[in-house]
DNA sequence: ATTGACCTTTACGGAAACGTCAAGTAGGCC
DNA sequence: GGCCTACTTGACGTTTCCGTAAAGGTCAAT
């Protein structure tokens, strides 16, 4: 164990997930990861990368950067007092509920679009 | 038949609709909705409701006016040359694709924050 | 020693999707 | 006719999420 702590520089990173070293540097002013440093360059962990992947994500299904870091927060206070979990339990519902809902309406666009595709197809057919 | 054409005023619109008035004039200079006119004032639909339902519904599931204002118009268009309904299957297709794929990100994260919720509901119990 | 690749901060720029006045008009009611 | 309310068209402001120079520091290779 210890396994051998690697680091990834900010190009790494952006080439890796497919952002740009500007994207991640704006990340961090908004306090969504963390970067250690050797001077004033950037060393992302394997843990950065993890959270990375969550933004990423949280980004893809429409959450707003605030959203992401208020989530993420909670993530790491996950043990907090009681009044505190509570809280954190309620916000992460509201989210979930909110994704939910957007299932809902996904699957609607999806099988709309899709009859569409089938009608115009159909049309095809005919000549 | 002939069922009495209704119209709706911009202020009935956005009320019904949970959208502001300035929200519709927007779309509509984006070419979204293109209300008649008595005047200058503005005379919606049903058709008008249909397609603002439709628009709506795009935008909760994170699709661009820009977006949404090309699938409305491939909709008008169905029945164009074959080369254009091609075009029309492709452009529908591409959207459903990232819908889809949307859709398993939402999955995930859903997932992910109910398993959360559980570990933190679960050190609720203790005490 | 110089080049090149990759890193840094600071700062202005810009699209998207409206919000928010401002100033004026049109129609209905008493 | 006067008032109220809802409507109109600008036009500038705001937030989010970065892009894009500008102006350099660092380190390895040539």
């Amino acid at each position: 164990m210890d396994a051998e702590r690697r680091f990834y520089s900010i190009g790494e990173m952006g080439d890796e997930f497919g952002v740009t070293a500007r994207a991640l540097r704006f990340y961090e002013d908004e306090e969504l990861i963390s970067p250690e440093r050797r001077g004033t360059t950037r060393l992302y962990t394997d843990r950065d990368r993890v959270r990375l992947a969550w933004i990423l994500r949280g980004k893809r299904v429409g959450l707003s950067l605030a959203d992401i870091k208020e989530l993420l927060d909670l993530y790491d206070i996950g043990d907090g007092r009681r009044t505190q979990r509570l809280k954190t339990v309620e916000r992460c519902q509201e989210q979930v509920d909110k994704l939910k809902r957007q299932r809902i309406d996904i699957d609607a666009t999806i099988k709309e679009l899709e009859s569409f595709i089938g009608l115009v197809k159909s049309l095809d057919q005919e000549t």
